[in-house]
DNA sequence: TCTGGGGTCCTAGGACCC
DNA sequence: TCTGGGGTCCTAGGACCC
């Protein structure tokens, strides 16, 4: 078998470093990235979490996840810029452009995140060290900001390799270097052991890589069924997925959610936020081509107790009404009537909406179909605020709600 | 903890059927 | 019925990732 050469390229402090360089490009003297700074949510509408820093702010022991409220007790001079999706996304791009030259197969893994497969490349642009370096000096010359390059011969080592020292370098993490060069770090810094893991393994005395890579296997099993054996393989540099172009796997569900900014303590508010979330979801939906039999609707209450509830469409559908009456029945029949910090709507078993077409032959269900089709294009022309149901008319709610986009819906399929 | 939003995958338990 | 075992589907919840 041949020695597959993947790459993980990884934008240093992603959103920090994109505003950073966007304002350095519009006259501002100040770098954020050399003074203690984080992108953070707005703290008013109760979304104050921090969702990137600069290095000077992980002196502080800044955590990405943290409230503005505890990081700014540690460091009262924090400057907070609020986040700007529409920049990343043109940095994100400007990024694959470059990056496309170096190979055909690019996996976009996240927004700053991509894997690249050089297996072969290495008859046009030189050895992966001098390609890597190639890489990351051109991104740095021409975008104006750093990343982080992980080579090995699969994608579980090349992103750890990728993350040992940082910023702006290159690193090799190849199976014969993983006993010196990953083995001795924490065990929280595999891919995969996260917040629950990491206590459970202490507990069994595992606290380095190393450790857990020479761990029975069986025990670890015992311990943490299959994904026990999943990480001891992880741990071993074991990992056989292909890179595969154009990133993603095919799309399973779609959800929007939200923190609202007052507790909800009626159902006559938590309907209208359901409707808002609804409209962002079925209009997704629509935009895939998908049709979805399964819809959730989850609660997250002002104690940060949450639960949620499913249920199954007697006919895959996309149309929003149809699923939001489904979710206010959902809703209905799980809040326990505590007051309601967050709303989320999931859809999910999707179906290709071709078939259901034909079969909607029933003209109530074709109007409601007409309906939704022009309200997304008005949306999609003019913007959320184009087209919207009376009962948000001086509600102080959104009418349409979804994370990140806001007003950005042409944004929306670049996304997908 | 004054604690976001978008996803995926796994597991456990109950219902139901043979 | 003082009742067996196995398969599948469904639901809720938890864990992880960025």
């Amino acid at each position: 078998m041949n020695k597959r050469i993947i790459f993980h390229i990884d934008v240093n402090s992603a959103y920090l470093s994109w505003e950073a360089v966007y304002r350095l490009q519009h006259g501002e003297s100040l770098d954020l990235r050399d003074v203690p700074s984080v992108i953070g949510g707005d703290e008013a509408s109760r979304h104050g979490i921090v969702l990137a820093k600069s290095i000077p702010a992980k002196a502080y022991k800044i955590q990405t996840g943290e409230s503005l409220f505890a990081v700014r007790q540690r460091c009262p001079n924090l400057i907070v810029v609020p986040p700007r999706y529409d920049l990343y996304m043109q940095c994100h791009k400007a990024m694959l452009r470059i990056l496309e030259e170096y190979s055909p197969t690019i996996q976009v893994f996240s927004i700053d995140e991509c894997f690249i497969d050089y297996t072969h490349m290495d008859t046009v642009w030189g050895p992966p060290l001098k390609a890597a370096h190639n890489i990351k000096e051109r991104i740095h010359k021409e975008l104006g900001f750093t990343v982080n390059i992980g080579i090995s011969s699969n994608k579980l080592l090349a992103k750890i390799g990728g993350d040992l020292k940082k910023p702006d370098m290159v690193h090799t993490l190849f199976p014969e270097e993983i006993s010196k060069k990953m083995w001795p770090l924490p065990v929280e810094d595999l891919f995969g052991v996260g917040r629950a893991t990491a206590p459970k393994l202490h507990q069994m005395g595992i606290y380095t890589i190393g450790q857990l890579a020479n761990t029975d296997p069986e025990f670890l099993k015992y311990k943490l069924k299959s994904f026990g054996l999943l990480i001891w393989n992880y741990a071993n540099g074991i990992e056989e997925s292909n890179v595969v172009h154009g990133g993603r796997p095919p799309i399973k569900g779609i959800g929007n959610s939200t923190t609202i900014n007052f507790d909800v303590d009626n159902k006559h508010d938590a309907h209208k936020i359901l409707l808002s979330l609804t409209e962002m979801v079925c209009m997704r939906l629509r935009q895939a081509g998908f049709c979805a039999r399964l819809a959730a609707v989850s609660i997250k209450t002002n104690e940060f107790l949450k639960y949620s509830h499913q249920k199954k469409f007697c006919t895959p559908t996309d149309s929003t009404m149809a699923i939001y009456e489904t979710t206010c029945k959902l809703f209905d029949e799980c809040w326990k009537g505590q007051p309601i910090r967050h709303l989320g709507v999931r859809v999910s078993e999707l179906c290709g909406n071709d078939f259901v077409q034909l079969s909607l032959l029933e003209t109530h269900n074709e109007k409601k179909k007409r309906l939704d089709e022009t309200i997304d294009s008005l949306r999609m022309k003019f913007g959320s605020k184009a087209v919207f149901r009376s009962v948000f008319l001086h509600s102080g709610m959104r009418p349409v709600t979804g994370g990140v986009m806001e007003e950005e819906y042409q944004m929306m399929s670049s996304l997908l």
